[in-house]
DNA sequence: TAACTTAGTGTAAAATTTACACTTCCAAAG
DNA sequence: CTTTGGAAGTGTAAATTTTACACTAAGTTA
C-alpha cells in the first residue's frame, strides 16, 4: 500500500528541464519531439518534462524526468521558478496530445522549471517513454514550443544570463581542457554579443579561476591555443561568493 | 457549475507571501499568527499563504490571500520560486494546525513564494480569516517560522540582497519624500551593513533617479536634511535595464 | 611560398572606487 | 543664552578598473 502510494503521480504539478549545451559555436538547448500530426511543427517540441510523483522532492523529480525522457543522469539542477498561468496546457494540440497519455488530462497543473548547463559532448540523449526524439537544437532558431515551453525558455535564458555577470556559471558548459577563445565564444554565446579579446583575457584571468596547461591545440590550421582547465578550489570558492562586479 | 469550479481549492498548490517593510531602522517583515498552543511560539507565526483555487493564476492567488489574511491589497508582488519538499508541511504543529482547517490536510503541498516591499507607514494590518493577528516582525528577531516559513524568508532575503545590488528595488520601501540619510539606512538594514555616507551619497545621485526637493526636514534636533523623491521616469529606465556596476 | 586563420600581447585615457575628517544647522538641556 | 548632542553635508588624492584599439606569431592549406 505503500508502495502503491509511493508511484501516484500528483496530478497538479510538473516539473520542466532547460538544459543548455554548447558545441563551441552556438548555444543548444534540449528538446524532446513528441507525437502528434500538426501542422506547426514547433509544437511538436518542448522541453523534457512531466508530472511529479507524490512522495518525491522537486529536484528528483527534475532530475528523474530528464533521465526517463532523454537519458541525461547525474545532472545538477537550479530552480528557475514556477510557472502556473491557468491556461497554460489548453492550446488545442496540446490538450490533445495531454488526452493520449494523462490520466487526468483536463487537471489544472503548474510547472516548476530547472535548468542546466553541460558539456554537449559528454551527453548523447537517448529519447524514451513518450519523447519519441531527444535532440539539441540552436538556441536562435527555436522560436515557438509546446504549452508555455518557449516562454520558460526565454525566461531560462533571461536568467542564465544574469548569473553569468555574477558568478563563473557558464564554466559547466566548458570541457576539462579549453581553450580561452572557446570560453569567449561561449560568453559570446549566451550574452549575444561580441567581446573584446585583450579585455576578455584580462578580465577573466584576473579571476584567477584558470590554471594554464602544459598542452597547445594540435591539428589546428592557425596558430595553436594554449589550454587552461580550472583551478577548483578557486573556482568553487568564486562560485560561491560571486563577484560584485563583473560584466563585459 | 462553472461557478463551483471557479471556487474550488487546488489541494497540492499553494502561495505564500514575504512582505517587507523599513521603518528608517530596521527590516520589517509581515506575519500572521495562527491559533494553536505550541510551546515553542515561532511556530504560531507563519508567512501570509494558503490554497489557490483551481481558476486562478499563482500571482492573483497570492494578491486574494495577502489581503484576506492581512487587509494588504494592490501589492506588486514578485515570485521568489517554489518550495516542495514533501515533507515541507509534516511537523507535529503544523499537521494538527492543518487538521482543523483544511478539507484535506495531508495533501502534499508545493508552495510558490512571492515578495513585495512596501512603505510600512501606508498598510496598517488586519488580520482576518484563519489569522489571528498580523503585524510587522523585526527580520532580525525571526529564528523560526510554521512550515518551511523561515526556510522561505531566507532565501527571499538572499535575493532581495543580489537585486538590491543590480537594481533600485528597495525604493519600495521609501515614503513619497525621504532624505537620503533614511535612503541609506535601508541600503544598511537590507544588506546588514554600514555603508560610507560620502560614497553612498555619491553613488547613489549619480544614478540620476532622485529629485531634490525644496522642502527640508522639520522639527528635528538636528541639522535639517533635503527631502527628495524620485525622478519615475528615470527610476523605471533604470529598473529595467538594471545597472551593471553597483554593488557598495 | 603565399595566403589564411586564430593566438597572443600592451598602453594610454577615462571612469570608478576607496578611504578618510571637518563644518553646519537645528533642538534640547542646562 | 550658552553649551551640547546629533545627523547633514561636503572634497580629494590614490588606487583600481574599464575602455578602445592594432599588430605580430604560429600553425595549416593551397
Amino acid at each position: 500500500m505503500k508502495a502503491e502510494k509511493i508511484q501516484q503521480l500528483n496530478p497538479n504539478v510538473s516539473v520542466d528541464c532547460v538544459i543548455f549545451g554548447f558545441d563551441f559555436e552556438q548555444l543548444k538547448v534540449l528538446l524532446i519531439e513528441r507525437e502528434g500530426n500538426f501542422e506547426d511543427k514547433s509544437q511538436l517540441l518542448a522541453l523534457p518534462g512531466d508530472l511529479i510523483f507524490n512522495h518525491e522532492n522537486l529536484l528528483s523529480a527534475a532530475q528523474r524526468v530528464l533521465e526517463e525522457l532523454t537519458g541525461l543522469k547525474d545532472i545538477f539542477l537550479k530552480q528557475v521558478g514556477a510557472f502556473g498561468e491557468p491556461d497554460r496546457i489548453s492550446k488545442e494540440t496540446d490538450k490533445q496530445w495531454l488526452r493520449s497519455i494523462r490520466a487526468n488530462p483536463d487537471a489544472r497543473v503548474i510547472t516548476i522549471a530547472y535548468y542546466s548547463l553541460v558539456q554537449i559532448t559528454d551527453y548523447t540523449p537517448q529519447a524514451n517513454s513518450f519523447a519519441t526524439s531527444a535532440n539539441w537544437y540552436d538556441v536562435r532558431e527555436i522560436d515557438d514550443l509546446a504549452f508555455d515551453h518557449y516562454s520558460i525558455l526565454r525566461q531560462t535564458l533571461d536568467q542564465l544570463r544574469m548569473e553569468l555577470q555574477s558568478r563563473p556559471v557558464g564554466f559547466n558548459l566548458m570541457p576539462p581542457k579549453f581553450t580561452l577563445g572557446q570560453l569567449q565564444k561561449m560568453y559570446e554565446a549566451i550574452l549575444g554579443k561580441s567581446l573584446d579579446k585583450r579585455n576578455f583575457r584580462r578580465k577573466i584571468l584576473k579571476l584567477d579561476i584558470l590554471a594554464p596547461l602544459e598542452e597547445k591545440q594540435q591539428e589546428v590550421s592557425h596558430k595553436p591555443a594554449q589550454y587552461f582547465m580550472f583551478n577548483e578550489e578557486n573556482y568553487n570558492k568564486l562560485r560561491e561568493s560571486g563577484f560584485d562586479n563583473f560584466g563585459f
